[in-house]
DNA sequence: TGACCAATGCAACTAAGTTGCATTAAGCTA
DNA sequence: TAGCTTAATGCAACTTAGTTGCATTGGTCA
């Protein structure tokens, strides 16, 4: 299930330390299941002092070159990012911002491997959400 | 094919006017097979003086709430544009943001229906695209 | 052609995210 | 465990996308 004690061991090998900040984003983002912009995790995080928005955004760039934590789009300027252990799409609310996981036969898995070869592209992922108007928000409108 | 000067009439008997801006965004998105950002568009008008930014974003709103234009997100921050007439996905290089166009066979529309029955969600969309390496950005990397 | 009001321009603002450089602290080594 | 190296953090100042409120302009229709 858990690998991040592995992962964690192997970045240290490199030479990347486990500090504060990171131990704490890695809690949060595993705790939390859903995507989490800059300044909703460094809420949650409870540290203080606050860190710095700037080593945030850092320390998110490095765990998703790291390929620990991915981004995800809500199509509304804000990057958000969650662990990247687990694949799985989102539904949400277009208004409110809820979100609900959404899980999918993988065929896309497959049209990856083939678009792949037919663009001459290297590494494709793919990013597929749901947009739509949840319950509460279609009664209000 | 074009199901534009329909769309445009109906617009003008709604009490909408059909201004130089707007014919000219029209014509360089329809030229265009390619999103665009905001900025890249004003460019691309070539109307003199060079439109308002906030006109720019006002009236891709519209074209967006009149579900003429639709945003489509390459996760850099930026919002593109590109009309709303053909449904089809993109291939974008994480690097130089090259775009190529992907047609899948469309089991994601049955799929909207079924999230939306099981979440009791309406309108719902998906935003489904390819990221990777373009042969170039790869053999530079 | 004149009047109405949708559309546009303008200035000032917000909010996300970035850069360069000085300071701090993780974790290895003796 | 004290000291050292350098990765990580903080800070200030900046950039860039996008927004707001209000004054002005110009499509459209009578």
């Amino acid at each position: 299930m858990n690998v991040l004690p592995a992962r964690i061991a192997q970045l240290k090998k490199q030479g990347f330390r486990l500090t504060k900040l990171r131990s704490a984003m890695l809690r949060v983002l595993t705790e939390t299941a859903r995507p989490m912009s800059a300044a909703e995790l460094t809420e949650k995080l409870g540290l203080s002092p606050t860190p710095h928005k700037t080593s945030l955004y850092r320390e998110l760039d490095f765990f998703v070159a790291q390929a620990i934590v991915q981004a995800v789009d809500f199509n509304d300027g804000v990057r958000r990012f969650e662990m990247r252990d687990r694949h799985h799409h989102h539904l949400i609310c277009r208004l409110c911002k809820t979100v609900r996981d959404v899980e999918l036969p993988e065929t896309l898995f497959l049209q990856e491997k083939k678009i792949a070869k037919l663009f001459g592209f290297r590494d494709v992922e793919h990013s597929l959400e749901f947009f739509g108007l949840c319950t509460r928000c279609a009664a209000r409108a």
